[in-house]
DNA sequence: ACAAAAGTGTTGGTGCTACACCCATGG
DNA sequence: CCATGGGTGTAGCACCAACACTTTTGT
């Protein structure tokens, strides 16, 4: 540091290739699985590989606002679920040139709101299939996973996928196909109850072919004032 | 991406103002207190404040790689914990230009091995009493006391800060200051127990005007395969 | 003998897991 | 009346927090 903390220092960047970018991936969960947005590769040297949504920083623009920027052009709602997760900074990660990313994933009401800009280029996968990416992207993916995971247990990021109201067995079911893990029902019902951060709106389900389920609301206002003196979310 | 991902692409840096750096927290426990090793900053706009250690990231470097060789300028072992923690990337975060940077921190043994260039521009403080850091170094130091805290209670970093052969009481000691919590004697000893993963050395303390403790060792050998199977460490 | 820290068990409460049946609705 | 998923309680076990006294050493 001490070159950049007397007045004399010049941007390395004058003098060398240097570019940052960000990378995000844009998950989505459609009741069967967890899927990711990609994107087809036209670099020659990755001919016919899918990579991440990115974009480079520019010089006036804060990283988590490029993040949204890129998020933007795919999404056509308020971010509130932007998460950096890491930043990948290796000197040959990028075939044209020195470029660090940070890497940012996202949350998508799959189905809810139609994506923006989807054509051939453009495609869903489901996550358990995505192999191959260009770049080091296989890698940025996984780290995406291993956080969404972590802090879909330890944070309710998961109501972010649902739509507003819902009923207790769809949100059984994301954490199932999330964590790919199975829940025994009554547990976790009881543990949703003893949370008690849950709204029941009255409401039930309608034209279903089964007994109707009720609808609930995840109550956030009260989730914040909880989260504050340090109580956490756990499932 | 799309500008980076055909080859027409130049890198941004070219034409602009970007550079890229890495701050990295120093952070040393000597039994009373949890420090960190701050530097006297010498530019005119921080006049008398201190900051983190960082330097900018050369072109030819991984940025982990300089995370190191900052490290390396004040410490002379082997970096087994350097973590990566976050990116700051807000357009005026530095008075000079655009720099993004990536937060680090390390553990070190206070007192077992001595500091390189110590002297009246590096100090250490103790956590509790900084504040008033050049730059954005409050946020960045704040940032990285919550993720210490958090891995303190998820992973064994904390064996880091001591020598390698330990008392059961130095290291619920360890976990009293860092998190700033009591703990009670019995209980503690009770989950190590359980978690079986510490090596009874068979030595004692020497020349203490006490009962001496048993010594411990922790069997990272172990934990690491127990690691793999998704167990974790928590206290 | 005393000071100082090491070491050790029990109890009550809470949370977790495993498990099976009846209910409400649409077709 | 049948198919479908919705909704509910209990029992055993593991873990946790709270709590006080005896032991070993040096001085």
């Amino acid at each position: 540091m001490e070159e950049i903390k007397n007045s004399t220092w010049k941007p390395i960047s004058l003098e060398h290739k240097l570019a940052f970018s960000v990378d995000c991936v844009i998950f989505a969960y459609d009741e069967t699985s967890l899927k990711v947005l990609l994107i087809k590769c036209n670099m020659p040297q990755f001919k016919g590989q899918w990579s991440l949504m990115g974009d480079l920083v520019s010089v006036q623009e804060d990283i988590e606002d490029a993040a949204k920027r890129v998020m933007g052009k795919y999404t056509s709602y308020a971010h509130y679920s932007l998460e950096q997760v890491y930043t990948f900074g290796s000197v040959n990660r990028h075939p044209l040139g020195r470029v660090i990313s940070t890497a940012y994933y996202t949350l998508f009401k799959f189905g809810e709101e139609s994506l923006r800009q989807i054509d051939s280029d453009h495609q869903w996968f489901e996550v358990k299939d995505v192999k191959g990416l260009a770049f080091d992207h296989d890698l940025i993916l996984e780290e995406c996973i291993n956080k969404i995971r972590k802090s879909l247990r330890q944070s309710p990021i998961g109501f972010s996928f649902l739509p507003e109201k819902f009923t207790l067995s769809h949100l059984q079911n994301l954490y199932e196909v999330v964590l790919d893990i199975q829940l025994d029902k009554r547990n976790f019902r009881r543990k949703l109850k003893k949370l008690d951060l849950l709204i029941d709106t009255g409401e039930t389900q309608r034209e279903v072919s089964h007994r109707p389920a009720k609808l609930y609301q995840f109550n956030f206002k009260k989730y914040r004032q909880k989260h504050l003196s340090g109580i956490h979310f756990e499932i």
